[in-house]
DNA sequence: CGCGGTCAAGTGGCT
DNA sequence: AGCCACTTGACCGCG
């Protein structure tokens, strides 16, 4: 199992992430920022694999306005050397890739220009783990859009997206996460039967909304539809309700035992690589690495 | 040089 | 109708 967090890390003083207003867009803007965030990129990457830390999501603004008609350069060819670079470290280490694409990437929109955009926007993120030769286990994560009150019908503009306009590319790559009002487990297991699209699942929305299963049951699920040769081991997402807070808020720090908790609830048979979304980033992330280590340490006791 | 309104993009639920 | 939240703040014009 391996512990990842999302983006950004708080303790290095670099962003990978740096942007810049669609106003002031240029040429030699793009082609300055997107070198430093690469630069920033391969040291979130050393402190990861310093701090044992071997899953991370890549922010989607390394390249920015990445699918945007307003970026013709070809970043790249001029940037492939290094991205080259950074896959080469990163399998070295043997540390897991994924994006998160923003709420922005909506398939089974009833508007074709949405949906054509959204394309257009896993295509540019597929391409940075492509440029990195990152294999089909780095992954994209998107949830399954919206409803339009008539989810069969939004269920079914998604499965005719996914056949008729995703490349391979994008296929090979794309997985699918339950959220926490929409689509439960239960739906997006019908978008898996239609498409062969394996299913992420995160501890928290499957809390919000579920149809009665347990959570040990749910993983059980989520991971038979990931494919072990091509897929990798199963993805989750890991976060706790924060307390006195609005339900799916985030809590800021992280609850020892009630990540323990979750590693216990874990099947004997899945171990997957977990994805903390808790405020404080890799703080809490390295909590995380700790508490499995004792759990480990005290099931080797036992044993 | 610090403040704060605003930033490419969608959807649904709240007030 | 307008605001907010979402995986993540931070850019940049203005005083």
């Amino acid at each position: 199992m391996r512990i990842g967090y999302p983006c950004v890390n708080e303790s290095l003083t670099c962003s990978a992430a740096q942007t810049f207003r669609l106003a002031s867009y240029s040429t030699d803007r793009l082609r300055t920022t997107v070198a430093a965030n690469l630069v920033c990129l391969r040291q979130i990457l050393e402190f990861n694999v310093a701090h044992g830390l071997l899953y991370f999501r890549l922010p989607s603004g390394i390249v920015p306005f990445g699918s945007h008609a307003i970026n013709q350069h070809d970043w790249a060819t001029e940037f492939a050397p290094q991205f080259a670079e950074l896959g080469a470290f990163a399998r070295k280490h043997r540390m897991r890739l994924a994006l998160h694409p923003d709420q922005f990437v909506v398939l089974n929109s009833p508007d074709a220009d949405i949906v054509r955009r959204s394309v257009e926007e896993l295509v540019y993120q597929g391409r940075l783990l492509d440029l990195m030769e990152m294999d089909t286990a780095a992954k994209l994560q998107i949830h399954a859009g919206g409803v339009y009150g008539d989810k069969p019908a939004a269920l079914d503009r998604w499965v005719r997206t996914w056949h008729e306009l995703l490349p391979d590319a994008v296929r090979r790559r794309l997985v699918v996460e339950p959220d926490d009002r929409l689509y439960s487990l239960h739906d997006c297991l019908e978008l898996h039967r239609r498409t062969g699209v394996p299913l992420l699942l995160d501890n928290l929305h499957h809390e919000c909304l579920n149809h009665g299963e347990s959570l040990t049951d749910a993983v059980l699920a989520a991971a038979a539809t990931w494919h072990p040769h091509h897929d990798g081991p199963p993805l989750m997402d890991y976060s706790e309700q924060a307390p006195g807070e609005r339900r799916g808020k985030h809590r800021a720090s992280l609850d020892e035992a009630h990540f323990a908790a979750f590693v216990a609830a874990l099947p004997a048979t899945v171990a997957p690589d977990v994805m903390l979304e808790i405020k404080d980033k890799e703080a809490s992330a390295l909590r995380a690495v700790a508490v499995l280590r004792a759990v480990r340490a005290l099931t080797a006791a036992r044993a």
